[in-house]
DNA sequence: CGATCATCAGACGTTTCAGATATGGATCAT
DNA sequence: ATGATCCATATCTGAAACGTCTGATGATCG
């Protein structure tokens, strides 16, 4: 069986056109380079050398064989360097998905444009969908990691891990009574209000907590109507059908006709940033992207 | 150091997902197979499986290498295909050389178009030149075989083998009174005709060969000119400068105003061809080139 | 929930083979 | 002729690749 070192011995003494040579140089002794030279011809089952008086020379076949040897132990060289690439994470594919309601976190943006600069080797795909959605392309492996909201309950045999909890605003429409003021409002004074929420199955946890809150401040929400992605329920509210409460990053968005303020009597109403994979210790490219999350989340 | 074995083993518990299954397919046990392929993973430097209760799964880095392994295998088997395909002459280069009165003989382009057709991938090169310059050539390794016509003398070291001799034919001027008869002359009949022949340092066998029929028949030539190429002593005996004599596979080349006519008294005067190479035992193309001029001499 | 099965890793003995040393034989230069 | 150079052959040694046995671990099933 033909082994790498018959073809790194067959290279050395084909360039030195000398079999003591080519040993010196190989740090061996020539009688075994002989001996490995011939174990290569047979293997092949042609002569590569023609032995002179003084050296040798490559035959024929020798010198087709040692063009090809050339890259291939280039290629080996360059197959091990791409692996540690890759298990260093800065070669392969990396899919990360987020609910709507996180793509608007300056953190989630900020990560994603700095692992692409970072890794451009890295083939970066994203994908928007609800957290359900997330956590089911989790599991079946179509995505690496997924920025989702609330605590998932279907989440067993999957990391999910705390990244951030930001407030969560009150959207108001522009021409609303309370619009305009200081910019902080208390929850209570939307009591009478019509809310606008995002349907459950897609995101779970903020719907809760948002009825809970408003429980904590004395009174139960109306909820008039429920839009299927949490940007549609501020198209709803600059169209003056009702109040919603969203994350504090999403205020950046859908600015016209919309007015936000804070909420001063709601402690332990937030907006929690999960970001959720699948093995216990990823390395790779996927380890990388993790870590990059892990030291923006101080900013 | 990584050895092919590595490679090869890496390859099959990859392709199983399974080191027990992997081995079978080897023919080896498990146990060493696990260590070769922990052995391959400390050279790399970096994990490649992930190990599960059930089997085994390639890690990201061992995906790439993977993929890499596989071109690289895929590869050593190609060298090694092409090496022996080049000693057996089916891929290869071949530089051939012929004297310029070589060119005309149908047993030389035979086989070159016979070898070219056979050998497709053997680059065929040919070139035409003096014998001597043939004879530097083939020495300095520019030219791997030639056709020659005369024994060569400066010829120590080279192969020198004979492969047919063929008669000479007098090339008259077509209004010559000798021109038009039977087509069959006596020598003797050219006594005091103006000749016109190579110049000797190009070709000198043909030429004194020429010389001495001609004293065997009982005169001693004059030489009105010589031409430096074969082909010009033709244009030199169309134009009615003198006459010539020339091997008869010549004879089917430039017939305007020259007609070609038997000797029927110069049983010793012939164009000997040898084809001239440097080694003893060519193989490979050259070797099949060889081959096949022997066998085309019969016909 | 314990027993069994499957799978991978580790320890140890054996064998194979790459490599070292010594020697022989051929060619070339002095 | 003689020494130098270089490759081939013969024999020996040591490393490592392989085999067998065993242990550990997690999954499956009754």
């Amino acid at each position: 069986m033909i082994e790498l070192r018959h073809l790194r011995y067959f290279l050395a003494v084909a360039e030195e056109g000398h079999v003591t040579r080519a040993a010196e140089r190989l740090g061996i002794q020539q009688p075994p380079l002989s001996q490995q030279i011939r174990a290569l011809e047979r293997e092949v089952g042609e002569s590569l050398f023609r032995r002179l008086p003084r050296g040798v020379e490559l035959t024929d076949a020798g010198r087709t064989l040692l063009e090809k040897v050339r890259l291939i132990l280039r290629d080996v060289d360059l197959a091990v360097d791409a692996a540690r690439r890759t298990a260093r994470g800065e070669q392969g594919r990396l899919a990360i998905g987020f609910t709507g309601s996180a793509a608007f976190h300056p953190l989630v943006s900020s990560v994603v444009r700095a692992s692409r600069q970072a890794s451009p080797d890295v083939a970066l795909t994203l994908e928007e969908g609800g957290t359900s959605d997330l956590i089911e392309a989790l599991r079946a492996g179509r995505l690496d990691a997924a920025f989702v909201r609330a605590p998932v309950d279907g989440a067993t045999g999957l990391v999910v891990e705390p990244i951030l909890i930001e407030d969560m605003v009150a959207a108001l429409p522009e021409q609303h009574r309370l619009a305009g003021g200081t910019g902080r409002i208390r929850l209570a004074d939307l009591s009478e209000e019509a809310f606008i929420l995002y349907r459950r199955p897609s995101g779970p946890g903020l719907y809760d907590g948002i009825i809970a809150a408003c429980r904590a401040a004395g009174f139960s929400p109306r909820v008039s109507q429920e839009a299927p992605r949490t940007v549609s329920t501020l198209s709803l509210v600059a169209a003056g059908l009702g109040v919603s409460i969203v994350p504090e990053s999403m205020a950046r968005l859908e600015t016209n006709g919309i007015a936000y303020a804070r909420l001063d009597d709601a402690p332990g109403l937030g907006a929690p940033l999960h970001l959720a994979y699948r093995e216990a210790r990823p390395g790779g490219a996927l380890g990388r992207f993790i870590a990059r999350v892990r030291e923006s989340r101080g900013d």
